[in-house]
DNA sequence: TTGTAAGCGTTATCAA
DNA sequence: TTGATAACGCTTACAA
């Protein structure tokens, strides 16, 4: 009986409770959740949508939400988008079609209109990571890529170094636009040259990955240090900069996004700029509980949390002369 | 109407076609998968069950499974154990409420009881990487672990190792047993010291993981070669390997299992076992679609794919003297 | 305190 | 070829 199982649903008497409940066990009864939903038109699951899971920096989120996302009772429907439009929107068509309750969501930021549709359609939403603009009603739970690029550079300018590079992601994501930002804004303070040659643009799919150090390595005025603020190609920029025989940190000195686990085993170190995963995670899923339950918000709401610069051997002063 | 999105399931007249398929453009109708489900008994999703993909390994099949289940329709709803047997239950439960079409999972292997009933209940079930026993109706997907862990162990015997030990993870886990079983073998067949107090069995979940690599340092008469069969310690262990001091490969050379990043990134880049990961991935999804449309099988089937042994530098001859 | 019936959005059956 | 109707398994409102 259905006032059983939700409790406080309608009366009923101790006896008969207990009489259902021993029903229920000798069947091995379990209630079927589609039928639920159907009724009562709300869902005990959610949507991920990230970029790749094979990416340990997803990968960590991704478990985390799927934590987090158990003590709210809520299933957690992975998708994926490789850094596609296409599968990007026909991830969103899923998720809708299953009607989840609200979607956490890496957006790739060429989906504005798919994104936007799905708050107009009544879907909660939130933003992790990333963001894109026109979605008023999403939730953006981040850190302060500004700053964060800002200090990954500051860093090496402190260290001495004067001509820094970045390898970004794709400008048209926020969190490469952001973050480029900040490098600029250390460069500029600093009064240092600003110099656009020394800015790379790596797509996150780029099979080498690794052309934006060639390129930088070509560079007739190369740089001492190096941000990279692409944490998909992260690692295959460390590859090729090894290939190339740039020993680190003497040739250059080296500050990367996102703790991997390669950076805390190489050798030297890798100094990086450490994003709070779990926090992110919970955050985003809480946001997420929370306006399940709510009436529906006026605008999203913006929760930045502070990422951290992990000092390692990756950077040292630069050598003289050169 | 429902006889122009189910195509073949009734006559309809091309004009009225087109008419339904207008409306549904203009009223942005979208079908409601709760209400099919219902009416269908079918799912078009299916559970992954893994420990954990914030480690790069599950990271990686999650990531294939998801891509290759979309190739079928088939949404995946992501569950973690975290190895631990009372997540790992609960997970089953959620997924047998939402009424799955299958699982596809890596079992904690303590809970051979919970998974029977999975296939009891008629649900789809194919193990991936690891087994339990007595669920004869699942499907098994994965590598020849012994013959792995045979390769691996021969590898450092043909580099003229004598002493060799391995950290597996816990041998209660069809995985960890079956690489002893293959070290044992390559052990043996070569005429070495079968020594036990060179098999180290961590947990996967042992928070530092370099307690085994301590223990074996302190032997009077220390290995000069490593297996680490233990793919969620591998970088806990070369990480205490580091701290302690221990140079690849001069003092200690090393065979890991799975191809991770820091791995192929290390210098020396490590030896490693590589998986076939998408492979494992596509198999297990083929598998279980494959089960969701034909009829109840007798007895599940077993797929052995092929790993490989991919050799860098952290393998050399060991040092004489000693 | 308990039983009954309607209805959620589909698909399938049966008449028209 | 199409429209009406029952049923999937649940929750909920209302009657007993």
């Amino acid at each position: 009986m259905s006032r059983v199982l939700n409790e406080g649903s309608g009366p009923v008497a101790p006896e008969t409770r207990l009489r259902v409940l021993a029903s229920i066990k000798s069947l091995h009864y379990r209630p079927h959740a589609a039928a639920r939903e159907l009724k009562t038109q709300s869902t005990s699951t959610i949507g991920l949508v990230v970029a790749d899971v094979a990416n340990e920096f997803f990968g960590q989120l991704a478990d985390r939400v799927v934590r987090a996302a158990r003590a709210h009772d809520l299933g957690v429907l992975l998708l994926t988008t490789q850094e596609d439009a296409v599968l990007e929107s026909d991830s969103v068509k899923m998720l809708m079609d299953k009607r989840v309750g609200g979607i956490i969501a890496a957006p790739t930021g060429r989906n504005s209109g798919v994104w936007r549709q799905v708050t107009d359609m009544g879907v909660h939403l939130v933003f992790v990571d990333r963001t894109v603009t026109r979605v008023p009603a999403a939730d953006i739970v981040g850190v302060d890529n500004q700053a964060a690029g800002y200090a990954a550079t500051d860093h090496l300018i402190e260290h001495g170094h004067r001509r820094i590079a970045i390898i970004s992601g794709p400008l048209a994501i926020s969190t490469g636009s952001e973050r480029v930002a900040g490098y600029r804004r250390a460069i500029q303070d600093q009064g240092l040259d600003d110099d656009d040659r020394l800015i790379f643009e790596a797509d996150f799919r780029d099979p080498r990955g690794s052309a934006a150090v060639d390129r930088m390595l070509a560079l007739e005025d190369p740089p001492t240090a190096l941000v990279v603020s692409n944490t998909a190609r992260a690692a295959a920029v460390a590859a090729r900069l090894g290939e190339r025989d740039v020993s680190i940190p003497e040739d250059l000195s080296l500050v990367v996004f996102h703790d991997a686990t390669w950076a805390a085993l190489a050798k030297p170190g890798i100094t990086v700029i450490r994003h709070p995963m779990g926090e992110i995670a919970d955050r985003a899923v809480d946001q997420l509980a929370k306006r399940m339950t709510e009436d529906w918000p006026e605008r999203g709401e913006v929760i930045r949390l502070t990422s951290e610069l992990v000092s390692r051997g990756s950077v040292a002063t630069p050598k003289r002369g050169r």
